[in-house]
DNA sequence: TATACTCGGTTACATTAAGTAACTAAGTAT
DNA sequence: ATACTTAGTTACTTAATGTAACCGAGTATA
């Protein structure tokens, strides 16, 4: 046998937000749509290189949508599909879960 | 501005959630307390290289436990810890949303 | 009209993480 | 003695990330 017992679903899932920076990126695009320096602002040690593979790979997905506004000069806004949007209650148990569980970081000095 | 706008309890969840095979480590140990042999098996293309690497990380975390059993041989049992097991909802989530989500995969000639 | 700057990326190169396979030591079974 | 199991480790290869520079189109500044 060298099949996994896990239904291949939940495995998908699984894989794809654990893959590096996906929840971050998906987590940031759920406040509302943006551009692509706004995300990358957003999150600091992002590389501009990971975060257009990682958008590519979440269009794919059918998660995050690409939309070109033909102004100039031309601005790309990037935002959740429905299926992107309905990430969020398992954002909503990782952060409950962080604030019953994880330690308050120290405070840096004033 | 160097820092990220995220609550960093926040940030560190994800970080441990989305270290490769962590989650998957986790679920697997959800079902009960079982040994490094078997959560090998059950996670194929897990190697046991970095099964030890996890579980140590993981037990760092308070995670999840490692206990010795003085029989002969020795039998080492890993589990979740009451942190670990208060993972379930997310896992419940990710489920929920795959089933709803992601396709049915083929099924295979019979 | 240079010069510099923004946006949405890409390219080349260095570092780190993960995969593969062999190996170990202690114990068990044949 | 030989082979197998458990709980790993070690050495080596390959894939994923990080870093930094660069690009072309357009805009603003001097």
């Amino acid at each position: 046998m060298d099949q996994s017992q896990m239904c291949p679903r939940f495995e998908k899932a699984v894989e794809i937000l654990s893959k590096r920076w996906t929840s971050l990126i998906v987590f940031q695009l759920l406040s509302g749509p943006q551009r692509f320096v706004n995300i990358d602002h957003a999150l600091p040690n992002l590389s501009g290189k990971v975060l257009s593979e990682r958008l590519k790979e979440l269009e794919l997905e059918g998660i995050v949508k690409r939309v070109v506004f033909p102004e100039s000069p031309v601005r790309i806004e990037y935002s959740l599909s429905d299926k992107g949007r309905a990430l969020a209650p398992i954002f909503g148990e990782i952060a409950k879960w962080s604030s019953e569980w994880l330690p308050v970081p120290d405070e840096v000095a004033p």
